[in-house]
DNA sequence: TTAATTCACTTGTATTTACAAGTTATATCA
DNA sequence: TGATATAACTTGTAAATACAAGTGAATTAA
């Protein structure tokens, strides 16, 4: 029994289709029509599929015409690496693990409020840093809750996407969150991550990510050192 | 003939409700049935408008329950000051235009793409600085096509928000965009205009607002003085 | 008095049907 | 050969219907 509903599964194969290049920016998709008869399913539940694109800028619709794939989807709350895609083949950019993840108790001067589900059921706690060319540029401190995340610290997160796992395998969508954004000089244990020494500006960020998971953000602290590459968001 | 689609009607009248107070974080809005009574419509109407709420972060849904108010919108591409309204009063949060609106060429090496009627139509320029107490901790530089905004070279942005000028007057709405984000030492000007000395980190943001007018986007070059306040997003 | 069950609500998922409005290709007419 | 009308597609809007699954209050049983 397949308990992932029909307009997931419509609107995870046509992402993946745009994410693997199947469509690329400007091409229109098979129309509505054509969709319900390869997936076999109804017209409001191809256009809930196609909601769900749209609003995350994967497409844009235009009546009459069609679907239009367009190439920089609104990452909600995804960060990257300015220029990742152009400017640096994928075999030079590297996410490193260098804290596992692990349960712990959350920090008593947590900086974020947390719901009380959260707070009683403790955190997943670790830290990876990103790489460009061996350099390391992030440094990102995550916890999750503690809450029906079945062997997830036994995963591997070397260079795979948080938010990818979070969504393919616990079915959990970031859906929107907020940020502190801030320059500062980096402390001792940023400068050993990153490489840098004491007078270089670092950028951090300090982010709660909200989900589609009731009662359960994600949280991010995040240390990097633009001095090569920017942070990249779109929104 | 009204030609607003039913389910916008019944957005805009939940937005209304929830941005004026009748709901506040935490209520539980009237339930789709009753909703559908209201407002003479059916579920997949109700729940349109409702799904759009979601998506802005106006409310959540919960199976079950009812549809639950949230506090916090997601407000696209705005930035603030963190802890704005809890901890500095309105009165001491104050936005001086350093250089009025001027139409120019754009500058040769404008750093983002522009689209053939933005560089045809040349830029509106002008620079803003926001204080907080007294102390400068904003330093902004906008250019906005001059395409079809007449009078605003005229306007007063003192104090104003661009965005709402945009929306308000000339029906533009931010419809999300991209950003770069830098930690920089600050250069002579930033330390001119942010009052700081040139060992400060400074917080640099290069911004490509997308709009709802076609061809229109919004540049902004923005430069913060973090170590009082972070810079607040949500989204 | 407490625990279990049932009921009445809620939202979630999905189908079927219909027409409106936009776009583009094709056919027809001058 | 070019202009106009038509046809065949597209997405947009909306109703009607049905059942699944979640939640909390009320009722019943122990």
């Amino acid at each position: 029994m397949n308990a992932t509903p029909q307009y997931r599964l419509v609107y995870e194969s046509l992402r993946k289709h745009i994410e693997q290049g199947v469509y690329s920016e400007g091409d229109i998709l098979p129309s509505e029509n054509e969709l319900c008869i390869v997936h076999n399913v109804t017209r409001p539940t191809v256009r809930k599929a196609l909601d769900m694109l749209t609003n995350e800028g994967f497409i844009k619709r235009r009546q009459g015409l069609g679907s239009l794939v367009q190439s920089k989807p609104r990452g909600i709350g995804i960060l990257s690496i300015a220029g990742t895609t152009s400017v640096i083949g994928r075999e030079n950019l590297v996410t490193r693990v260098v804290v596992k993840p692990v349960v712990k108790r959350w920090p008593a001067d947590f900086p974020f409020g947390l719901t009380k589900p959260e707070r009683e059921s403790g955190c997943i706690y670790f830290e990876r840093v990103r790489l460009v060319n061996g350099q390391p540029i992030f440094y990102d401190i995550s916890y999750l809750p503690n809450m029906n995340l079945p062997r997830f610290t036994r995963r591997k997160l070397d260079n795979h996407s948080l938010f990818n796992l979070l969504r393919e395998v616990y079915h959990i969508k970031i859906t929107g969150g907020e940020q502190n954004i801030k320059a500062i000089h980096a402390s001792t244990t940023v400068q050993n991550h990153l490489d840098v020494d004491p007078s270089t500006p670092i950028l951090h960020l300090e982010r709660k990510l909200e989900t589609s998971r009731i009662y359960f953000n994600v949280f991010s602290f995040l240390y990097c050192d633009t001095r090569e590459h920017a942070l990249f968001g779109s929104f």
